[in-house]
DNA sequence: GCGCTGGTTCAGCGGCCGTTCAGCCGCAGC
DNA sequence: GCTGCGGCTGAACGGCCGCTGAACCAGCGC
């Protein structure tokens, strides 16, 4: 379990370290906005755990960017004072939970191993499933050397059965993804692009890959069809 | 999004209400923690807002039962006083997040989107019973190595008998938890599916795990067959 | 204007699955 | 041994779910 702390007052990020440290982290500290932006970008830290104020880049930022460049780490935001505009910015731009300072170690450390616990929705950069890959950055499919052409619907579902493969996922959930959260209309189009990723995934390849759970939903083979 | 709020102050209850209605939830109330733990257990909410002090059952009987049966709707504990300690527990009979009363409805709302953002990833584990296997997630049943096919009800009706194994189950009870609440049909519908189970899971492999309780209902070996 | 592409809707169909039912079996009490 | 009740069994049926092929429509490039 690898931590980073982003915190400018050297005597709480000190601290910090040696809590976490103490709870069997492995503990990185960055002490300014630069820096702990940097070192997130350049290693799979488990958590983070980020001050709002800081010189350089502020919290927000970091926790912006890091999301937006589709790093999920579980992100544990320390605001200064109760300011409620705090927290309710710090969880809209992407962070997991904050802390308000002064805090104590039992909260923060339970909660941090509460973030873990949840894990982070990992976001591997290609998707795969036994010979079956989808490159969401390069908008690429294909089934072993074969590229396969999809229109963005398509993608879009194939990219998230991939992202949840060997789970059942319902026609429902399916819909708030892949389509609009309240989308209104008839159900029966997901069984529409299935089946043309079927026609374009499976069928000229003999394979089987998207099984379908009668009353329950679809679901992607985990290890490839 | 359907949510949940269980809590005995009137006042409190009916303004949680409000806001939340205005922010796009179906809300339904609980007013002490008997009602609630009922309510949560058999509607499928999408968020649980949960006072600590409650007539009746706790917030924390009530967080932790509903795990123990594999509910794991995201809940948003409301804790009386800054006592760290009462928090640290609520993260720890498996509530998501807390509030420490009085709160502002903006921290309420982004919190309780932010859970719903990140869903309930916590997923049950595996349940089993000797090498008898389920996986709700991925809707996998078998019984050794051996991959067994269930049909939606054969499935639910399953996980409730091992999510209770070792108790004796009457057919009133699975029917109200499999079936509707308030199902009106025959209870002989349950002897079919007990009786389909057996076929699948049992016959096959020469086992006895459902056992009949004459006049009483039915149990499942807890260790297997 | 025309054809193409991609998203959505629609109606028909085949079969699975939930439910019901009637008859039988076996345990228990007298 | 008879009777009654609770559970077991096999079969039947009908509604609904998912599949399919096609049509419809909007946007866009030519």
């Amino acid at each position: 379990m690898r931590a980073l702390v982003v915190e400018d007052e050297r005597r709480l990020a000190a601290g910090l370290r040696n809590g976490l440290e103490a709870e069997g982290f492995a503990v990185d500290v960055a002490l300014d906005g630069t820096d702990g932006l940097w070192m997130a970008r350049e290693h799979p830290y488990d958590a983070i755990v980020l001050d709002i104020m800081l010189p350089g880049v502020n919290g927000y930022r970091i926790c912006e960017t890091l999301r937006r460049e589709g790093i999920w780490t579980p992100i544990l935001m320390l605001t200064a004072k109760g300011g409620e505009w705090d927290q309710v910015e710090a969880l809209d731009t992407g962070a997991d939970d904050y802390l308000t300072k002064p805090f104590s170690y039992a909260v923060l450390v339970a909660r941090l191993r509460a973030l873990l616990r949840r894990g982070a929705p990992q976001r591997p950069a290609v998707l795969e499933a036994g010979d079956l890959r989808l490159d969401p950055s390069a908008r690429r499919a294909s089934r072993g050397d074969v590229e396969v052409e999809l229109t963005p619907r398509e993608f879009a579902l194939l990219e998230f059965l991939l992202r949840r493969r060997g789970e059942v996922l319902s026609k429902r959930e399916i819909l708030q993804h892949v389509w609009d959260y309240d989308f209104e209309g008839d159900p029966n189009i997901v069984e529409v692009y299935v089946r043309r990723l079927r026609i374009k995934l499976d069928r000229p390849f003999g394979r089987d890959t998207i099984h379908t759970l009668r009353g329950a939903g679809y679901r992607l083979a985990a290890h490839g069809g």
